[in-house]
DNA sequence: GTTGAACCTGACATCAATGGCAGATTCTAC
DNA sequence: GTAGAATCTGCCATTGATGTCAGGTTCAAC
């Protein structure tokens, strides 16, 4: 599948997928001329990448990560991988729990305008 | 009290502080000579800002959002604005949820590593 | 008053993902 | 082979909250 193809599948513009690959976090190969190539599971790796980016963790730590998640690639987490996924883990805890506030919040005033 | 005061009482920069009240989300009284005075209200305030800045709201709808949180300030939240917070609240949602994948996800990982 | 800490304004830098453009090349279908 | 769509690389811009620095003023305590 092209890029494009990729990118309708995804909702993901052609431009980040493509600094998705510059950062080492999705893979193609490239057809004689040099157009990128993606297999089927490409979809999955660009959701999870978006997921990941969402719950506020950068390049860096994505790029470690991702080989952890698929069992075929047995990437063993570097103990000090391990230490830093722990305080995200914490982080996106309490980010979840910040935005359960405030989406309360919202409910109040939403709730008490619609009297 | 003054900035300082406020900065180490709720963790925010002073640079913060003052960014938020040039764009209208923080109030302060001025000394005399021009430094910034706030009650005691301003603690509860900074830590609203701070949630509603890590849902993903931005300065606009903050400021709109602030005056009908308190009760005393009586702000009505116009129609339009009560749209655009019915959007975030489902944006902030999705988010939820998608952090919350993520969290299992991390702790996949995590945990397959403790063995 | 004097001194040192705290504060003021204003300007510029940062970060990270993404957008956008230009000019060149490749692919696909006829 | 040719036309048009898609893709390539490379570069610069954007966004929005925050960091940082400089030069000057105010505050609080002695």
């Amino acid at each position: 599948m092209r890029i494009g193809d990729l990118s309708r599948r995804t909702g993901v513009s052609p431009r980040s997928l493509r600094y998705y690959e510059e950062q080492g976090l999705l893979l193609s190969t490239r057809t004689p001329g040099g157009h990128r190539e993606y297999g089927e599971d490409a979809v999955e790796r660009v959701d999870r990448i978006q997921c990941l980016f969402a719950a506020g963790l950068g390049s860096d730590i994505v790029r470690e990560l991702m080989p952890c998640m698929y069992a075929q690639e047995r990437g063993d987490p570097a103990p000090d991988l391990l230490d830093r996924l722990q305080e995200e883990r914490t982080r996106i805890d309490e980010a979840i729990r910040r935005m359960e506030r405030t989406r309360e919040a919202l409910d109040t005033v939403i709730g008490s305008a619609r009297s």
